[in-house]
DNA sequence: ACTATAAGATAGCGACAGTATCCAGACAAG
DNA sequence: CTTGTCTGGATACTGTCGCTATCTTATAGT
């Protein structure tokens, strides 16, 4: 496939490609000689993932990059490469944040370990609900936090069916991408549950 | 309160707040002569919600003011305001994606309405996973849709015991600011149950 | 009276994500 | 052949966003 074709068939512009090689996020096409290179399908597929984090995820693309270098060369385990994968996505907050999580996490009983990601992200999430006068309290805490456990459960379960390589892949851009699904979901929910409230008022 | 003191008090610097002002998103203060207008605990308020939407959320300044148009001026019902509210939130994407959530949505038993920007949402979360790679069926759909339909019922609940006004700001403003909390509790689950798998690994 | 600071308007800046231009080489048609 | 079109690759430019810095005029405090 040439450059011109790659374009043609993600429907991405030849100069945006040019861009995305030179920065070091799609591997050069293999030279066939000087005015030509041969791009295959882990090129296309290679695209469509830069397309789909960097449109659907809007992630600056630095921060694609990060992922891409993730699912290209894994950390040690499974965990680390979560781990590094969370610090990828947004939001993108203070190390500091990780205190205001604590007595959260504590009171849900999971352990607060302030070198996760996600825990500084969950202070900094909690900092923004109670700035602008929204409820958080352990109570509210506990009633978001079962239906997420149950999600993460099911989630997390085919992994173990998975050959190691595929289960971080899976993984990493599981955790990215099933996120805006979540969230229209639960938009929907919400929607679908006061479209419900006029139809049939509660009694 | 002077702009230097609410500058002080908001951390946000005077530069900063005369832009915001500028932008329309934050009221002047009250002239008191021609050189100097009094700022009041509205603004500070006002101000932190910016923070909020803009660094927590990584709202673009134009979204974070539909937003706060829709707080101050609702729409008619609580229904379409969180219509308007959701179009102000990522993922920002072609209403033609409607079509991708179609089937998903009817195999949930929900009503499919395209009118509604979650749909389109959707569609687009779908096309993103899909195209990657990554599963998407009815199957892991329902699996889903389960544990957030909880979640979403428990977060309808308390605005049917609310004014009127206070429902709608709580509804705009909770569709924005816990979104991060729960997408940083699913990281938490993940994380916690790897973990958990390391140290009591599968019988 | 004098200086520091305020409000408000205008202009400038740095990061980001591409676009556009340019060039030398290759292939294809006439 | 030669002429025109296209290619890969390098370099330079552009538009948008979210602030910052500067400037002007007018007080308010000492």
């Amino acid at each position: 496939m040439r450059i011109s074709e790659l374009s043609l068939a993600s429907g991405i512009p030849v100069a945006s490609i040019k861009f995305y090689i030179r920065e070091g996020m799609l591997p050069r096409g293999a030279s066939t000689s000087a005015t030509s290179a041969d791009y295959g399908d882990d090129h296309l597929a290679r695209l469509r993932l830069i397309q789909a984090l960097s449109e659907v995820r809007a992630l600056p693309l630095a921060r694609v990059k990060e992922i891409l270098d993730l699912v290209d060369h894994p950390a040690e385990t499974l965990y680390a490469t979560l781990g590094r994968a969370v610090n990828a996505l947004p939001p993108y907050v203070e190390p500091a944040d990780a205190d205001i999580a604590r007595e959260t996490i504590e009171a849900l009983g999971l352990t607060w370990d302030p070198g996760f990601g996600a825990v500084a992200q969950l202070g900094a999430a909690i900092r923004a609900v109670q700035g602008t006068g929204l409820r958080w309290d352990a109570e509210l805490a506990a009633l978001y936090l079962e239906p997420i456990r149950t999600l993460a459960t099911g989630e997390i379960a085919p992994l173990a069916d998975m050959a190691p390589a595929d289960a971080v892949a899976h993984a990493v851009l599981g955790t990215a991408l099933y996120e805006p699904v979540i969230l229209a979901l639960r938009r929907l929910a919400h929607q679908q549950i006061l479209a419900d409230q006029v139809t049939k008022p509660r009694a």
